[in-house]
RNA sequence: GCCGCGGUAGCUCAGUGGUAGAGCGCUUCUCUGAAAAAGAAGAGGUCGUCAGUUCAAUCCUGACCCGCGGCA
């Protein structure tokens, strides 16, 4: 039945953890010692000109060690995991083609899942119409909706997520069917090293890189993405440092409140981060690069 | 020293004569094309202290302590 074995597969590392925890400094390493190139798994690095904000590595950084999934698309447009997932298979193809081996680095987990994982999203592409009209709906409303139209994915998804039940709905008005079920068949064999870092020291990281990215010109890169064409709207939904900000320099918050609120808002999500690799049995943890080392190496016999 | 206002969850504050709530924070969790998104659950308080009135006080009364403002 077509099951392949592990042996069969294409070989690929995943360097994953919470954000500053030094994830694309070891995937470099690890691409120079063992003749590998990097693919970014990163929802917001993937955009143009969000460098500083997105702590996208720099060119010195590199190293010299081709990286992939950087820079892919205009801020104004939006990228959702499934344009992910299709570059970065592309990518994969393409470092493995060459004899390399392919290092996927990032904090971004569901893209990480929808690449690793080889989940297969409904092909039903978002109808940005229909969903600002449901969006006005309320969340019983659109659940009721759902139930009535699809009693199984009624079943298990987040009632009262209007985020998710516009999606389903979405999928059944498209394609005139119930949701499929999700699949899953992990098309690579896989290593996974995640960055083991003490909560505590994590935070204090983040707070003297936030000091040193705003030193570096964050701010700065925010208006001119502004001045670039990117609305206040769209900032506020980029999230973390483009939302706080946006917030800054429209005048909503001073200085002091938004630098913060941004603070604290980037500890959450590294807490969110960790939550979801919590319990993963794949992942292996790791103190420190001669660990990593150690894994890959026996992970490429 | 006097007058006024206040002291309730980690923070900012609602509130009621029958032992308490919100927002934020915190903890845990979910994850089907927005994922730095969108959601869910939970833990926290002898209601400043002591006494009195009352069947019953966080709420009423008194004293005291602390903070803020004003007057001296």
């Amino acid at each position: 039945m077509g099951i392949k074995r592990n042996k069969d597969k294409l070989k690929v590392v995943v360097v994953l953890g919470p954000t500053s925890s030094g994830k694309s400094d070891l995937a470099v390493e690890i691409s120079k010692k063992f003749n590998g190139e990097v693919i970014s798994a990163d929802s917001r690095q993937v955009y143009k000109k969000m460098d500083i904000g997105s702590g996208k590595v720099t060119e010195e950084e590199m190293q010299g060690v081709p990286h992939y999934l950087l820079d892919v698309v205009d801020p104004k447009k939006r990228f959702s995991v499934s344009d992910y997932k299709k570059l970065a298979e592309k990518a994969v193809k393409q470092i493995a083609e060459k004899g390399k081996l392919p290092i996927v680095c990032g904090g971004t987990a569901f893209y990480i899942k929808a690449l690793m994982d080889g989940v297969v999203f409904p092909k039903v592409s978002p109808d940005w119409t229909l969903r600002r009209r449901l969006e006005k709906k309320t969340t019983e409303e659109l659940y009721q909706e759902l139930e009535k139209k699809d009693p199984q994915r009624a079943e298990n998804i987040d009632s009262k997520n209007k985020v998710r039940l516009i999606r389903a709905l979405e999928i059944i008005s498209k394609t005139k069917k119930p949701v499929p079920k999700v699949k899953e068949e992990p098309p690579y064999n896989s290593l996974y090293i995640g960055i083991d870092v003490d909560q505590e020291e994590l935070e204090e990281r983040i707070e003297k890189r936030l000091d040193r990215r705003i030193e570096e010109g964050m701010i700065e890169e925010v208006r001119s993405l502004k001045e670039d064409g990117v609305s206040w709207e769209r900032l506020e939904e980029l999230g973390l440092e483009y939302r706080w900000i946006a917030r800054y320099l429209q005048g909503k918050i001073d200085y002091e409140e938004a630098k913060e609120r941004l603070s604290t808002d980037i500890k959450k999500f590294s807490k969110r981060q960790r939550t979801w690799w919590r319990g993963d049995e794949r992942i292996h943890w790791i103190k420190n690069l001669k660990e990593a080392e150690d894994l890959v190496n026996s992970f490429i016999k």
